[in-house]
DNA sequence: TTGTGACTTCCAGTCCGTC
DNA sequence: CGACGGACTGGAAGTCACA
């Protein structure tokens, strides 16, 4: 696995968290509330899950925000790679 | 599975064909620059399928923009439920 | 060019524990 | 309360044929 992609989890992991504590929410009340399992959002907060579409949406409204903000930020990483990603396209 | 779920999917989905479509871009070329199988990209498109957080960020840079540009339409949907929750947060 | 059915593979997500 | 490990199941993801 490629090291961004790691990143990309552990920055949406780490904002699941911020967001949580800042509910003041234990992991188990968020887990039950969007009906996901704790251990795993364990690891969703931890960076080592990937998690589906139906899964961040159900974390985001639980948490009572838009789901843009679980990505809220990584702008700079996303930025990088979708520079990159265009220079790209203009070379080739 | 629930319609709200459904609608997501779909959201998403129709995001993703928008911003193909305003790329330039088809099927078989996105599929190739995100590293995903060009059927399986139908299934995205078309709402059926759940990506994972990697496969929306694959997606979302090869098409030259932010995360959040994926979820940007369904802005009252997300909303509504936030409310909801929010709601039977405040009366419980 | 795109959508879909069918099939396989492997990981998302569940459930049990321990520390 | 939360991190982590392991074992298991369903579904995400990959592949191809065909319309």
């Amino acid at each position: 696995m490629k090291q961004s992609e790691i990143d990309f989890k552990k920055v949406v992991g780490k904002q699941v968290k911020k967001l949580r504590l800042k509910a003041g929410m234990t992991q188990d009340v968020l887990s039950e509330r969007c009906g996901i399992y704790r251990t795993y959002l364990s690891r969703v907060e931890a960076g080592s899950a990937n998690p589906t579409l139906l899964v961040m949406i159900a974390l985001a409204t639980s948490l009572g925000v838009h789901v843009c903000e679980l990505f809220h930020d990584f702008d700079d990483t996303a930025n990088d790679l979708i520079a990159t990603l265009t220079d790209r396209q203009r070379t080739q």
